[in-house]
DNA sequence: AATACGGGGAT
DNA sequence: ATCCCAGTATT
């Protein structure tokens, strides 16, 4: 089947303005899978400018493969602490210790095997690090191809025919990058620069570009919380290690949601009372916190917050527990 | 198909 | 305050 000629220019179109337009970012400097796939995975849901700090500093602490999956998980959560999605981390090292013998596998059917990987992940690092002719379709492609051909609610199914479809077979990472790079910087999602798009000539949607893809409704629940700021005998606080799905692996100040969180907490460290601090907000995706920090004081011991991985929720806690950080 | 899962930057 | 980001796993 003859491609349409339209798919054509805008392949050619698109690349030729990626070429003058390609940002400068750390994981394009290299051609190490590994490094690509610590990149993609610390993306996920991640804007690029932040993503980039903590890609720098990933690969230090942990150059290779070897290096991650010899590593405690503590270890990884702390490199990771600030960066969020708590469970990509875990994933990484886990899928680290999975192939550390082996290698990364180099296709995308394989990649999606391991965990933390899913069908963007999968396709960035088969064609970006292996050449592999598959489409990543992550938010930005969906954004982009919803107004090529103004379609206001892409199924997975379209979205994912429509870019393979696309793709450009002779570098499908280039061509992946480059129609990212579009939705990054000028298809963006409020405002987008239609004068300046290199395939606004071919775009459906370039007059009313907003109205795709429609937005999506997401639901916040407010929920009051109350955390203990618990001195320990000798100084530092008494900290619990999060294993529910939220913030799962990191430490944090004994955390409790709903009515009686305070008696609960009093309760699970057999104290009378607890002096009020202050009040500090938190907000989740799905639900916007509001935490009420209590303190006390221990018989027990405590330990130096700064020796776990703790994640902003908690350091919040922590700059209100422990103003002066004296703690150290 | 919906929901949980972090954090931050843009508007 | 709202939206959404180089998404994935679970239900």
């Amino acid at each position: 089947m003859q491609a349409p000629c339209g798919e054509k220019r805008l392949r050619r179109a698109l690349l030729s303005w990626y070429r003058t337009n390609t940002r400068d970012l750390p994981w394009r400097e290299t051609r190490d899978p590994y490094a690509i796939l610590v990149s993609e995975v610390l993306l996920q849901q991640t804007r690029v400018e932040q993503a980039r700090g903590y890609y720098t500093r990933f690969l230090k602490a942990f150059p290779d493969l070897g290096t991650l999956a010899r590593a405690s998980e503590e270890e990884v959560l702390h490199v990771w602490a600030g960066a969020g999605y708590y469970r990509r981390a875990r994933n990484l090292h886990r899928l680290a210790q999975t192939v550390a013998e082996t290698g990364l596998p180099a296709t995308a059917a394989e990649l999606e095997e391991l965990p933390g990987i899913g069908p963007y992940t999968a396709a960035a690092v088969a064609s970006i690090a292996f050449g592999e002719p598959v489409a990543a379709v992550d938010g930005n492609v969906r954004r982009v191809l919803a107004r090529l051909f103004t379609v206001e609610e892409p199924s997975i199914r379209w979205l994912q025919e429509k870019a393979e479809r696309l793709l450009d077979r002779g570098d499908p990472g280039e061509w992946n990058q480059a129609l990212m790079e579009l939705g990054a910087t000028v298809c963006t999602p409020k405002s987008p620069r239609c004068p300046t798009c290199p395939v606004a000539r071919v775009c459906a949607g370039r007059d009313d570009a907003e109205r795709y893809p429609a937005p999506r409704t997401r639901t916040q629940r407010a929920v009051e919380a109350v955390a203990l700021g618990l001195r320990g005998r000798t100084g530092g606080f008494v900290l619990e290690r999060r294993n529910g799905r939220a913030l799962g692996g990191l430490w944090g100040f004994p955390l409790a949601e709903g009515e009686d969180a305070l008696p609960l907490l009093l309760a699970r460290y057999g104290l009378q009372s607890a002096r009020f601090l202050g009040t500090v907000s938190h907000a989740f995706t799905h639900k916007r916190l509001t935490i009420h920090v209590h303190e006390a004081a221990s018989n027990g011991p405590g330990e130096d917050p700064a020796t776990r991985p703790m994640s902003v929720l908690d350091q919040k806690i922590l700059a209100l527990a422990a103003p002066e950080n004296e703690v150290l």
